[in-house]
RNA sequence: GGUUCCGUAGCUCAAUGGAUAGAGCAACUGCCUUCUAAGCAGUAGGUUGAUGGUUCGAUCCCAUCCGGAAUCGCCA
């Protein structure tokens, strides 16, 4: 309806004012809510060339467009509102209801999207920063997907370098061979613990050669510990059978422990790629380029890239002992991630911390390595998860969990279920339930944030399970699924074509329009890669039907006419709901 | 210090340059002989950090200032 409006509109100011204008979609939109009206269109960007007061223009303009589409309008100020009849909606509404696809688009026969994200470093466990990294992203696979895209989720495990080594050297140090069996800890748990122990005995060394007279900077670099590590890396790079034997062991705990944390949070990938098999790429690149003086060799043979003239700085590629840097992979992936899918744009989930990492990425391959798809990679930059006192850090230990937030809200679904006196279920029904209602108000309360922007948590306030969550959304479905069992159940054929002599009530037809919104809010929820526009579009359809659900005795309608629009009604938002929340990865009960 | 991002109700968050800046939580008042109360209705809460500018119109764009964060690692 919005194009037909933009056609009707451009015409009409042609034959008012004799000029071609383009139409900005801007300038139709969506009448609020206290006015009557179902679309409503801006008149002041008009002025200029029809030259003549707002008020006059609004009505000229209203009168033929009107005409031209069969509708009422109502001028107000420099805004006019055209109303469409009942009928279109109710339209509209028939002819969505039985779409169990309503609002996804077909597939478009287009070069694939390629998106990158969890990338996880195999030294720890995963925390509340990587939850929103994992959800993010494939969130953003499930959007981009339903706009008829072709996605690939890819994951790229970061499981070699100097941060895996000091986990390593930790655990032949302090950890009396000791391992998830014999712990009864996690794998990538475990690992983490030593990840942390390196640290606690690192930070012991460098106080202590403070403590002879080093200056803090010097200390930091010449801590017999660092020094072991960077040792142990050497080694790795050279392929060293114990040492390799050593990794593979650690990561492998790892890889079972994240594997396990993928699988509670729903996410799986079309490939996996893991840097100790790309960053020989990414060297060869470097060597290549530095022999082509692209790049420049210093004095002590570290490799450089020299992005002065782009305004940036000079940066690391790879060290004076030859060991490659996060660069130096990231540039090889680029490339090998290019060559596997030919992506028409490859898009990187990575925190805003790392925002210049990206943008001298994306300088060396587009102006130093003159590539094709250079310009084709995105870095969706989003916002840290802070807690109340800063920043999560690994290092220090102060993170929140993911395995332990997974389960606490899990635990506080059941808590909540079991204090409203919900037993109406069987034991596996009701774990069942508890998981998808923690889960689902988990993901929710991340996704709701636009990504961009910092978030806040307080591991003291539990995640709200009322208002605006994912449960009261679950709530809002499975009350609707419940309706419309008893509607079945009772044989009303609500599918049919309504007599189109019945009539809606405002606030009724206000839910349709919010229903026949959807497939533009997934639309823009994929070109703005924000999947908080469809959390937030879903809370509002859900508190509009749940009004409309209080407001209305659906099964005691007297009018069938009418009880079958309200039943027709109930489906298309239970559908959209179920739909929605299916692309923030978040399931719908039955039941609740 | 340079660069980038962010400042909206007590708290957490919304608001493609459009009409009277909205929700949730917390507080207070009502609504279950029920299509599921994890719900609904209502009250209260604001100089959108500040000052200028652009515009018919600015929370949104520009400038300056104040406050916060990130980054400027031979960490990733």
């Amino acid at each position: 309806m919005e194009q037909k409006i933009t056609t009707a509109l451009q015409e009409t100011i042609k034959e008012l004012y004799k000029t071609d204008f383009a139409i900005d979609a801007k300038s139709i939109q969506r009448t609020r809510k206290d006015v009557e009206g179902d679309f409503t269109i801006v008149v002041f960007p008009f002025l200029k060339v029809a030259k003549k007061n707002v008020e006059m223009v609004a009505q000229e303009i209203g009168e033929k467009l009107s005409e031209k589409l069969s509708c009422q309008y109502q001028v107000i100020k420099g805004f006019i509102n055209l109303s469409f009849p009942d009928e279109y909606w109710l339209h509209f509404l028939g002819n969505s209801l039985t779409n169990s696809n309503f609002g996804y688009k077909e597939k478009k026969n287009e070069k694939p999207i390629v998106i990158e994200y969890s990338s996880p470093n195999t030294n720890k466990p995963l925390h509340l920063g990587h939850i929103r990294n994992n959800l993010l992203g494939s969130s953003l696979a499930k959007i981009l997907t339903a706009c008829g895209e072709h996605v690939l989720s890819v994951n790229l495990v970061n499981d070699r370098g100097i941060h895996i080594c000091k986990s390593m050297l930790a655990w032949q140090k302090y950890g009396n061979n000791e391992t998830p069996e014999s712990s009864g800890l996690k794998g990538d748990h475990l690992v983490g613990k030593y990840y942390v122990e390196f640290n606690l005995h690192y930070k012991d060394e460098v106080r202590e050669l403070m403590r002879q007279g080093m200056s803090q900077e010097e200390a930091e670099k010449k801590a017999p510990l660092l020094l072991e590590a960077q040792e142990l890396l050497q080694r790795w790079e050279k392929g060293e059978p114990v040492v390799i034997e050593l990794w593979e062991k650690m990561n492998g705990w790892v890889y079972k422990g994240f594997e396990e944390t993928y699988r509670q949070l729903g996410i799986s990938f079309d490939k996996t790629y893991y840097e100790s098999e790309t960053y020989l790429i990414g060297k060869e690149i470097v060597q290549r380029a530095l022999k082509d003086n692209i790049f420049i060799k210093k004095s002590d043979n570290s490799v450089w890239v020299d992005l002065r003239d782009e305004g940036l700085d000079e940066k690391l590629l790879l060290r004076s002992d030859g060991t490659s840097v996060y660069m130096t992979q990231d540039i090889g992936t680029a490339f090998l991630r290019y060559e596997d899918f030919s992506a028409q744009k490859m898009i990187y989930v990575v925190g805003n911390e790392q925002n210049y990492h990206f943008d001298v990425l994306k300088l060396i391959l587009t102006k130093k390595l003159n590539t094709a798809f250079g310009n084709s990679i995105f870095h969706l930059s989003y916002g840290m998860v802070e807690l109340p006192e800063g920043k999560m850090k690994s290092r220090e230990g102060t993170v929140v969990d993911a395995d332990d937030l997974i389960e606490e809200m899990i635990l506080q679904a059941r808590k909540s279920s079991e204090a409203l006196g919900k037993n109406d279920f069987t034991n596996e029904e009701a774990e069942k339930l508890y998981r998808l209602i923690g889960l689902g108000a988990l993901k929710y309360f991340i996704l709701k944030v636009d990504p961009k922007k910092n978030m806040l948590f307080n591991p003291n306030e539990s995640i709200d399970l009322n208002g605006n969550t994912a449960p009261f959304i679950q709530y809002s479905y499975a009350r609707i699924a419940s309706l419309l069992r008893k509607a079945e159940a009772l044989n009303i054929n609500y599918l049919a074509k309504p007599d189109s002599t019945v009539t809606i009530s405002k606030n009724e037809k206000e839910l349709i329009k919010s229903l026949n919104e959807f497939p533009k809010v997934i639309e823009n929820a994929g070109e703005q890669l924000n999947p908080a526009i469809i959390a937030n579009y879903l809370f509002e359809l859900a508190k509009d039907f749940n009004r409309f659900y209080q407001e209305t005795p659906i099964l005691k309608e007297p009018e069938v006419e009418k009880q079958k629009i309200y039943l027709q009604m109930s489906k298309l938002t239970s559908i959209t709901l179920k739909n929605g929340m299916a692309l923030l990865g978040i399931e719908v009960p039955e039941k609740m």
